[in-house]
DNA sequence: GCCGTTTTCGGCCCGACTGTTTTCAGTCG
């Protein structure tokens, strides 16, 4: 069992006391806990078998043997006898917008809904709006939640399939019989979200090695069996496709697979105007042997055109550069020389000073930069100018240790509803990196978002702006704005725009992103990270950079220190 | 349920917005 699955029980557990009215910091410590435990570097069983369970922040006596529980037995006591007692639908009643574990508790005891399609059916008969502490809009309300639910419910994180495509090919890959596995599909293509997992398998015989997926342990449901293929629904919310495919078409499969299906007819397309045909079978002339490659470089060279990685497979006209040779040479993790968007615990999060430092270095970076939330973001601990002031001096004070690194001082400053900034001035002029960025006042319509926004860009000592759009990918949507006259004025006033590279935000999207490279502005690549783990993040935002089709030089984190201090200053 | 260089008990991040139950409970970040 991964800690991710021990922590999801947690989470799980935490919302069912909430929606029993449990108390509030026993369902936090639970939360807490259950973070704790996503964010460990090394998986449980070893931490138990080292005694270590109990030394982890965060986990006591009682969780510290719930966690024994959940390693021995695969599940919880504690939380199996809720989810009798409370049908798992109440949990998705609450997730939506405006209601909470106690309107969830409500619907739940009031008219006995067990689930979302008979809360549906509830508010359609306006049953909802006479109960106490509802109303007719509200029941408007519910019902178009449950659309947006429905509407997101096949769809998963790219994050979580990543990591479901690299447990399974791991274990694929040991199998008897295979020689190759690889991720298709909308994953390697990067995609912000995932719809279904695509693997491609090649081996000789794929019946045993169906069977054997079959009955993997992240395998929920199986949807569809044949001969070669087969379809399951995994306890991570997230369909996979297997396909075994003979090892001399694995190439040809994989290319196809990957997609988009739009970019694919097009090099069909493409072939077939050069006396060629392009299939899963492989390429070459009718009715003759097929040309013999081996990779797929050589794919798109036999079509005499530029290499497409599969980030810009998407049919955006990628193919037509590809002709001309006039791709962009597309940025790689190995540019980034430092995350200049990071949290500590001076704020509200979960690594110290010491800790950002010691993991970027190891990370190869040669800065990075400090930016913890402002004094009015009460919430997430805010600095005010006094802390603000004692942060930074702790950073030139560390900067004096380090010859080949920089810590720079910084700050992830609110732009408050009516369009000022949460500092004055004076206390931003000698900082070296000034995030700007809006936390509160998510409903303002789109004049009023916009114009707070620009003001911020005005400000001639802020440097960016962070996660733009405000999305949090399938829980919410992005804030009425008007990105291209934003895009227009970040050019203008030489602000950055950031790339926020964690999976449930990657904001700017890819098209915003390649919408700002054309109006002229500069991007930076940041993880936003409050805690250790999350600083790994960058490399989803470098894949949505190349899905923008930016290159080293659109991004100023490429830049060496001094070239980055100019671009700042 | 966790935690303790004041406390082994009694704390545990705050404030704005919303709808309408016109005085606050519920939700959210």
């Amino acid at each position: 069992m991964q800690n991710i699955e021990v922590a999801w029980i947690f989470v799980e557990l935490a919302d069912l006391l909430e929606l029993k009215g449990e108390d509030f910091f026993k369902i936090r410590a639970y939360r807490r806990a259950a973070r704790a435990i996503a964010n460990l570097d090394t998986p449980l069983e070893e931490l138990k078998q080292r005694g270590l369970v109990g030394k982890i922040p965060g986990i006591g006596k009682a969780i510290e043997a719930k966690i024994k529980e959940i390693i021995e037995t695969g599940k919880l006591s504690k939380h199996q006898e809720l989810l009798r007692e409370i049908p798992p639908g109440v949990l998705e009643i609450k997730k939506l917008p405006g209601i909470g574990p106690n309107r969830a508790r409500i619907l739940h005891r009031e008219l006995g809904v067990t689930g979302l399609d008979e809360l549906a059916q509830a508010a359609k008969e306006r049953r909802v709006r006479v109960l106490k502490g509802f109303s007719a809009k509200m029941e408007w309300e519910i019902l178009n939640g449950i659309g947006m639910m429905r509407n997101r419910h096949d769809r998963v994180l790219l994050s979580v399939a990543r990591e479901l495509a690299e447990e399974l090919t791991e274990f694929i890959k040991i199998l008897p019989g295979v020689r190759q596995v690889a991720v298709a599909g909308s994953t390697r293509r990067w995609k912000e979200t995932v719809g279904d997992l695509d693997l491609v398998i090649a081996a000789e015989e794929a019946e045993a090695l169906l069977n054997a997926l079959a009955t993997h342990p992240r395998v929920k449901e199986i949807i569809d069996r044949q001969e070669k293929r087969l379809r399951v629904y995994t306890w991570w919310g997230l369909a996979v496709d297997f396909q075994v495919v003979p090892p001399g078409e694995f190439l040809y499969c994989l290319h196809r697979s990957t997609g988009s299906k739009g970019h694919y007819q097009r090099l069909q397309e493409i072939a077939e105007e050069q006396g060629l045909q392009l299939n899963h079978h492989g390429m070459g002339k009718q009715g003759e042997a097929p040309i013999l490659l081996n990779t797929e470089e050589e794919i798109y060279s036999s079509l005499g055109m530029n290499y497409v990685a599969p980030e810009l497979r998407e049919n955006q006209r990628e193919v037509e550069a590809a002709l001309k040779g006039d791709l962009p040479q597309l940025i790689q993790v190995g540019d980034i020389r430092g995350d200049l968007h990071i949290h500590t615990t001076w704020s509200d999060s979960a690594m110290d000073l010491q800790e950002v430092v010691k993991r970027c270095r190891e990370k190869g970076y040669s800065y990075a930069a400090i930016t913890d939330h402002s004094q009015s973001l009460k919430i997430a601990n805010g600095l005010d100018c006094h802390r603000l002031e004692q942060q930074h001096r702790m950073i030139e004070e560390m900067n004096r240790e380090f010859d080949d690194f920089t810590l720079l001082t910084g700050v992830e400053m609110d732009i408050l509803p009516n369009g000022d900034l949460d500092y004055p001035d004076e206390i931003l002029e000698p900082m070296d990196v000034v995030i700007a960025s809006v936390h509160t006042g998510f409903k303002q319509n789109r004049r009023d978002m916009t114009r707070r926004i620009c003001r911020a860009m005005e400000n001639e000592h802020v440097d960016m702006i962070a996660h733009m759009t405000g999305r949090l990918l399938g829980r919410r949507g992005p804030y009425e704005l008007d990105v291209e006259a934003l895009l227009e004025m970040a050019a203008k006033t030489a602000t950055v725009l950031e790339i926020n590279a964690s999976p449930d935000r990657l904001d700017l999207s890819d098209r915003h992103a390649k919408a700002a490279k054309e109006a002229g502005a500069k991007l930076c690549i940041n993880t936003d990270a409050h805690d250790l783990r999350r600083l790994d993040e960058m490399v989803y935002g470098v894949a949505q950079a190349r899905r923008a089709w930016l290159t080293p030089e659109d991004v100023i984190n490429t830049l060496e220190i001094e070239k980055l201090r100019e671009v700042l200053r």
